[in-house]
DNA sequence: TCATGTGCCTAGCTAGTCTAGGCATTGCCT
DNA sequence: AGGCAATGCCTAGACTAGCTAGGCACATGA
């Protein structure tokens, strides 16, 4: 990631909805995905993604079929009904976090120049 | 912390340094003024913060000094010099985050609705 | 005197992410 | 034909930041 390391963390369940959201998608595209709409902020590793969406296969937010178009064997996955609200939660948790930071964050802006 | 867990990782130095910039504090007053800046959304464990203070204290980020005022002893931490433009690389790192996550997250507000 | 709030601290756990590997197919270039 | 890069899937184990759960001591007021 280029945002830097750790960052990511608890977050990733929510941007790997996001991006399949807007359509079904196989894991590697998952990544290129994620890479182009976060404008190469979020460069994941596959070791960090092809987990996280097993994990959400399991607790049954994604659903997964094999592809039957020629070519290489991929796994698709499409978000859920479930997953659908889980992601909606996410944003819900996404925009309060976000918030709050920005509130930590941004109150002492001033006091910054001062120094 | 009421936004849920694992979400502050990589954050908790930006959020430290955010409420030290304001004007000094000690341990038990950095939680109390991040739990009411953040609006109950930050409600951090002693062992989460105190920690941290020391970690930040040891790579130069912050200074502290055993407060000479009657009562219980208390360390008062100062943001440094190093630490008021480790606090400023943070806000950038954050707004880059916190942009990146809105995109991947935002962009398929519209196909939520439709589902 | 006994509970509650303040205030400091740390050892060890937990869990999500990353590292570092492995494997197979496709397509291109020489 | 051979080789290499890109695609595409996977997993075991390491790493580490934050959390749990405990300890200690003083102040205050009931």
């Amino acid at each position: 990631m280029s945002t830097g390391p750790e960052l990511l963390r608890g977050h990733l369940d929510a941007l790997l909805l996001g991006v399949l959201a807007d359509r079904p998608a196989h894991g590697y595209a998952v990544i290129e995905r994620l890479r182009e709409r976060s404008a190469g902020a979020f460069d994941l590793a596959e070791g960090t993604v092809y987990p996280a969406l097993h994990r959400l296969e399991r607790d049954g937010l994604l659903s997964s079929r094999w592809s039957s178009e020629p070519g290489r064997p991929r796994r698709v996955y499409s978000v859920t009904r479930r997953g659908v609200s889980a992601l909606s939660a996410h944003r819900g948790t996404w925009r309060s976090f976000a918030q709050a930071v920005d509130r930590v964050l941004g109150e002492s802006v001033l006091s910054e120049a001062g120094r």
